[in-house]
DNA sequence: AACTATTTATAAGA
DNA sequence: TTCTTATAAATAGTT
């Protein structure tokens, strides 16, 4: 329709394209309406100008776009979307469960005053925290042991250092008493500390 | 065009309407289809027959259906669907930490051999531990204290059933054998169980 | 935006 | 559905 032209193909010139597009996008939103009345069609026509601007139909049939597209979702099983949200629902439900669980065996192992307990179970909660405490007393001595000899370590080598130089300060003395360069016999830190005391 | 008419209303005959459909449906993808390449529009039509039949059209530059109604949500602000993802997310991540922290006071709680205590924090949770003990042992000791005065009433009346019993028989003796029908003074459970001591 | 020569779409009929 | 054809509608090029 028009004078001359047909090929359908990309139009170069920006002016002529605008102008185009105004008539066109007027007659497309125009049979679209026109279709989804006469024929009872639900249609949803989405489009974006090269600018992005927006313009769209909705066949007064439908109650909004996101109704149109998840019946497309459904009958194109592109489902991915309501997939996706049904796996976080059961993702979120199965946390929960977890939190829920383990809030319970918090408060149990906590003695929450708004539990009620049977003695059975007292029993058995008593038992558990026993075994706790006891495994917590050997751990902290277990700990504490080992500071112990950390610090002894620490002493021990202090005292060796000590010795040590007590060692070379007893040779240098010997050596200048007597002016021999014999070396004096290896000594052990308590003949060195009982040497001294 | 055509012959004659031009009212836009529904086609009734189911016949005519059809056949309207068919002509009308593809007039539209024809020119949905050349606006979009003589304009270089990004433009999505979708249409469902009264019969349900899904029919569309995308435009060759939009890669997807959903990439084409994402713009459509960002553009109209109807975001509801991004940001129920979001909030979902966040909720998610929210119970997550919740989850982390529970477990590890649980951990704690429980004294898990993974976990490296130092010695003060073991400190606390023997206190701790040590204060639950005491608890669970009182609540034991009430539970305990109220079954037992629970069973001791039980006991009691049982005692006074048996009491009771005896005064009664007691009471038709002593009218047998004096046959006098003078009142009893009422006695105490312990004056009878004297008696019959 | 408006005009108009033409092309295109399509209603009715087959 | 599909084709044909008369005719209504859309629109390219122009102003």
């Amino acid at each position: 329709m028009g004078r001359g032209r047909s090929e359908i193909k990309r139009i170069e010139n920006p002016t002529q394209r605008q102008s185009t597009f105004y008539k066109r996008r007027d007659g497309l939103f125009k049979k679209a309406r026109e279709l989804s009345v006469l024929c009872d069609v639900d249609l949803l026509l989405l489009l974006f100008s090269t600018s992005g601007k927006l313009y769209h139909y909705l066949s007064p049939t439908v109650p909004s776009v996101k109704d149109m597209v998840e019946r497309y979702e459904a009958a194109t099983h592109t489902k991915a979307w309501t997939d996706i949200r049904q796996e976080r629902r059961a993702e979120l439900e199965k946390v929960e469960q977890m939190c829920d669980l383990m809030e319970k065996e918090l408060r149990f192992m906590t003695v929450d005053d708004g539990e009620q307990y049977t003695v059975p179970s007292l029993e058995l909660l008593e038992h558990n925290l026993e075994a706790a405490v006891h495994k917590v007393r050997s751990e902290k001595d277990r700990k504490i042991g080992g500071e112990i000899s950390y610090l002894e370590n620490i002493i021990r080598g202090r005292h060796e250092e000590r010795y040590g130089l007590c060692d070379q300060l007893a040779h240098s003395q010997a050596s200048n008493n007597n002016g021999e360069g014999g070396s004096a016999p290896p000594s052990s830190g308590l003949e060195l500390k009982l040497g001294f005391n």
